[in-house]
DNA sequence: GAGTGATGATTGATACGTCAAGCAATCCGG
DNA sequence: CCGGATTGCTTGACGTATCAATCATCACTC
């Protein structure tokens, strides 16, 4: 048993739990919402919106993966299932043999728009309805900040 | 297309945006650093806590199910691996014969007892450490909040 | 006390994420 | 150029999450 290690207070561990469980919830909620009501799920969802960003909906599986944060091979696996469906279909790419496009087709686009006004309305009414400006103002600071630190000390 | 759709400000999207992407990076970060540091990941090590938590160490399937917002189809698959890796055993009921204990192992409180100094580190490394006590409170009053609005109103 | 429905847990199918290994195509130092 | 390292993506195996179906037990009612 280490002697040194920095145990939490009762204030950060109540405010940790809370917010460990505040993920949980939030998460499983807005997921299964997508999933049942509309027939993408999040990670499909997460993958369309940045294919309706980007020119002519395609996008390099790596600058993809990047964005997202996935790793490459569970782009790969994802994109599979995701052209299995007709969301998006693979395309080779002509400068670089090795790499490859994912391109949203129509029925993609069909699907985040039909799926969107419902994120957008779940968002809402389970969360941003809940705090106020400043609060949300904080929390943006807050996750700007962590998410910075989490990137410049990579694990 | 809805006409209806409260749309996000680009204030609301840019917080909202933000702490999806924390809840993404940091929840990685943390159960990555379980799974390869210890020998228990994320989920383990929550089903260990509620049992050390608990008199003797046991705990109803339901129970623990209920506390941690699991559904019980994947309370009895975890338990079974954790239960094959000698972490926890199950014990029948003698009140209600369909019932069953989920009882934490000596190896089972070994295996928390190493893991939780490294757990509770990387807590205040990755995020404690960059956040003021004033926007853990705000941030602990916000977490409270939204989960008893998403108790309140059940999916 | 038999029938009906609810409850507590298990099981199997399917989908998903991660890891390690693999395979091409490309890059680059000599 | 040529050979080894690197890059971009794929694949297969494994652990895990979810859903629906199942089964045994219990509770309630008549």
């Amino acid at each position: 048993m280490e002697n040194s290690v920095r145990w939490l207070t009762s204030e950060e561990q109540h405010a940790w739990r809370s917010f460990v469980r505040l993920h949980e919830k939030l998460g499983g909620r807005l997921s299964r919402l997508l999933q049942t009501e509309s027939k993408v799920s999040a990670a499909d969802f997460a993958v369309l919106v940045h294919l309706t960003d980007v020119p002519e909906g395609r996008q390099r599986y790596q600058d993809l993966a990047r964005e997202l944060e996935w790793e490459k091979s569970r782009m790969s696996h994802h994109i599979a299932r995701m052209a299995g469906r007709g969301l998006v279909v693979r395309e080779d790419c002509l400068e670089d043999a090795r790499g490859a496009f994912v391109v949203i087709t129509e029925a993609g686009r069909a699907a985040i728009e039909a799926a969107a006004p419902l994120h957008v309305e779940a968002v809402r009414s389970l969360f941003l309805d809940h705090v106020t400006p400043a609060e949300l103002r904080t929390l943006g600071e807050i996750s700007e900040r962590v998410v910075a630190k989490l990137d410049e000390d990579p694990s």
